[in-house]
DNA sequence: TCTGGGGTCCTAGGACCC
DNA sequence: TCTGGGGTCCTAGGACCC
């Protein structure tokens, strides 16, 4: 299948909620406007870093991430709020249903954040009349911020909304890039961390232009694969299409948590495996899913982390079942040592409707008789070649066969 | 005094198969 | 009997993003 490839220009959106958390918290109790406001976990549990915080206390110098009294002592008079993240999902419903009245090719990529393309939308005006229309609804009805990148793909409309905060709206063409994209260093390029551009300065790639003009391979060799999409992103070159479907395509679900205190304590570990495994659980089922593989994540005292992970035969949802296989691992791999966090994910998520519809393509031929089954995987081969199950699961991301019969059948099959 | 908690994607080695 | 090449699956870890 070939990758689809616009024929005219795309108008792409990306826009940015501005500073979130905190600007909800001030549309919904006023007297904070303009007051220096962070949203922060409970430093009492050592969860004290600041997740958010209003311009007025970025003014001082206070950061995503930093410890609560770093961000106290750089600002005596900060507000800091405990996160309220029902009311964070209530407001981001509503503005992602504003964006929904002008397309249905809207992206969600997080609470606060979204791509749209507008590229059919000409009926709702120019691309910035749409965009400071939806701007000024949102600063409207919603008494919140937000910044907007128009361009022709997905990674530049994220750089622009980027490049003005907050209540910007940004338009970076291809033309632009020199004067607009080129300039910036390369660590604030999307998808360029602090080791990636570590790796990028030390071949003397400093910014955003240098990448563009790179050579591929020296940019190969240093990052793999990805050094030549870095290269082609920094040339404005970006082909994936705005996917409302992609929030349904969840793979896994997971939970993890700090404990107040280093523990080797096991009453306490398993009291934690067990809201861990709960949270999952009901997260699962909000969500109609199951899954094939279980992961769990120690942190020790000294921040070093390993994950274990097991793979299942079929797929489970139950709470029973994932503490089961959690449990496992954690008494196979824990070394004894202080623990600090403990984490639980469900990998290789599904929804059930789609693990169903598996399913019911197996238990039917198995009941309508081993001939016809042998008459369909005849008909799959001569399609697919050796091994049916494998293409059908490539395609369909279907089941592996999953009654004793189909098994051994498969085993025979493969000699 | 050790940066929380939710994710995605990529890589690399070993097992195993053809 | 140490002997190529291609491919997939599983597992663990790393990088990145919000």
């Amino acid at each position: 299948m070939s990758q689809w490839y616009p024929k005219k220009g795309r108008v792409i959106f990306h826009l940015d909620m501005n500073s979130f958390y905190a600007s909800v918290e001030m549309a919904y109790n006023p007297k904070l406007k303009g007051k220096p406001v962070a949203i922060a976990g409970n430093p009492e549990q050592r969860k004290g870093i600041i997740v958010t915080s209003s311009y007025e206390a970025r003014a001082k110098g206070v950061k995503t991430t930093m410890q609560l009294w770093q961000a106290k002592k750089l600002c005596p008079e900060l507000i800091v709020l405990r996160p309220n993240f029902e009311r964070y999902r209530t407001a981001s419903k509503e503005m992602f249903k504003m964006l929904a009245e002008i397309t249905p090719f809207v992206q969600p990529v997080s609470i606060d954040e979204g791509y749209m393309d507008i590229t059919e939308s000409e009926h709702h005006g120019t691309p910035i009349e749409i965009a400071q229309n939806l701007q000024k609804k949102i600063h409207h009805e919603l008494d919140l911020p937000c910044s907007i990148g128009i361009a022709p793909n997905k990674f530049l409309a994220k750089m622009a909304s980027d490049m003005k905060k907050p209540l910007g709206i940004t338009i970076l063409r291809k033309r632009d890039l020199s004067h607009k994209l080129w300039p910036l260093p390369i660590e604030e390029m999307y998808g360029v961390g602090e080791k990636t551009a570590e790796k990028l300065r030390a071949i003397d790639v400093k910014t955003i232009g240098d990448l563009a003009k790179g050579d591929v391979y020296q940019l190969k060799r240093v990052l793999g694969i990805n050094g030549e999409r870095l290269k082609n992103r920094a040339n404005g070159i970006d082909t994936r299409p705005v996917d409302p479907e992609a929030i349904h395509e969840f793979k896994s679900i997971g939970s993890s948590q700090t404990l107040p205190e280093d523990t080797t304590n096991e009453a306490e570990i398993r009291n934690l495996m067990h809201q861990l495994t709960d949270n999952v659980e009901r997260r699962m089922k909000r969500k109609q899913a199951a899954g094939r593989s279980v992961q769990i994540m120690i942190r020790y005292y000294d921040h070093k982390t390993i994950t274990r992970s097991k793979k299942l035969q079929g797929y489970i949802d139950k709470k029973e079942d994932i503490l089961h296989i959690a449990n496992e691992l954690f008494q196979k791999h824990w070394n004894l040592d202080p623990i600090r966090l403990l984490g639980i994910t469900v990998q290789d998520v599904d929804e059930k409707q789609n693990i169903a519809k598996q399913l019911d393509l197996f238990t039917y031929e198995e009941e309508a008789g081993k001939e016809k089954l042998y008459a369909v995987i005849d008909e799959l081969s001569q399609k697919y070649g050796k091994n049916p199950f494998k293409q059908l699961q490539n395609e369909d991301k279907g089941e592996q066969p999953r009654t004793s019969f189909q098994k051994d059948f498969l085993d025979d099959y493969k000699r």
